[in-house]
DNA sequence: CCAGACGTTGTT
DNA sequence: GTCTGG
DNA sequence: CCAGACGTTGTT
DNA sequence: GTCTGG
């Protein structure tokens, strides 16, 4: 699955390698990025395609409180259109999550040991994801969204079931574009298919306030 | 029709 | 809002 | 994902 | 054990 990650790519990098205007938020490297947390995320509406901050953690409209996003922060792509909290979701509201890196903990002999999983060239990757608006009376909007989960490929296969749902970089701007039939949509969301590199890293990742660059070293 | 759930993961 | 179960 | 809390009453 | 928060 996906329950954590790292973006510790710089700024301009990242502009240009996702092809959006200027950030309009404050942005660092992140090497532990965990859920409720507001996070950069690549999504279109009619002021276009841009890195904005959303919530990590679906809120569907119609919950009656935020609270339920901390237990959606994944959604399963083959379940997706099933989904009444996703469908709308993944057919007009698709995002890309930037990211350099996730974190999977394998379970070895009786305890579970973090690894870093990212790509050789350490360039950053698009998970997809859908996103919502929730809005009640008296309060501000919660802009959030969920990642999706894919089978493991064959590399992470020995670490754990899942893996979020990577698009590659020439698909992104299919995903993204909400005139893509949904069919097509979700033929881009398969195990991913080029190298990755895992190696096990500190247990300092375990506790979100732990947000340094030693959790992405090897150990 | 209305009522009630609506999610994932991991573990058992 | 939308789907499933009764 | 992991970490950390998990309850009420009354009083300050 | 289970839920919430980060």
């Amino acid at each position: 699955m996906c329950g954590r990650y790292s973006l510790t790519t710089p700024e301009d990098h990242l502009v240009e390698v996702f092809d959006v205007p200027p950030l309009t938020f404050d942005y660092r490297a992140r090497y532990n990025i965990a859920p409720t947390q507001d996070v950069p995320v690549v999504a279109s509406d009619k002021r276009g395609t841009r890195l904005g901050l959303l919530r990590w953690g679906f809120v569907p409209a119609w919950a009656d409180d935020p609270s339920i996003g901390s237990r959606m922060i994944n959604a399963r792509a083959e379940s997706l259109l099933d989904k009444p909290a996703f469908k709308q979701a993944a057919v007009s509201r698709r995002c890309l999550v930037p990211a350099d890196g996730f974190y999977e903990w394998a379970a070895e002999d009786g305890h579970k040991v973090p690894y870093w999983i990212h790509s050789p060239d350490r360039e950053p990757m698009g998970f997809a994801g859908v996103w919502e608006r929730w809005h009640h009376r008296g309060t501000e909007p919660v802009f959030s969204m969920a990642i999706i989960t894919v089978d493991a490929n064959d590399q992470i296969r020995h670490l754990h079931d899942r893996m979020p749902a990577i698009v590659p970089a020439a698909d992104r701007k299919a995903w993204l574009d909400t005139e893509t039939p949904i069919a097509e949509a979700l033929s881009l969301l398969k195990p991913y298919e080029l190298a990755l590199e895992a190696y096990p890293v500190s247990t300092l990742v375990n506790r979100p306030a732990n947000d340094v660059p030693d959790c992405i070293e090897p150990v």
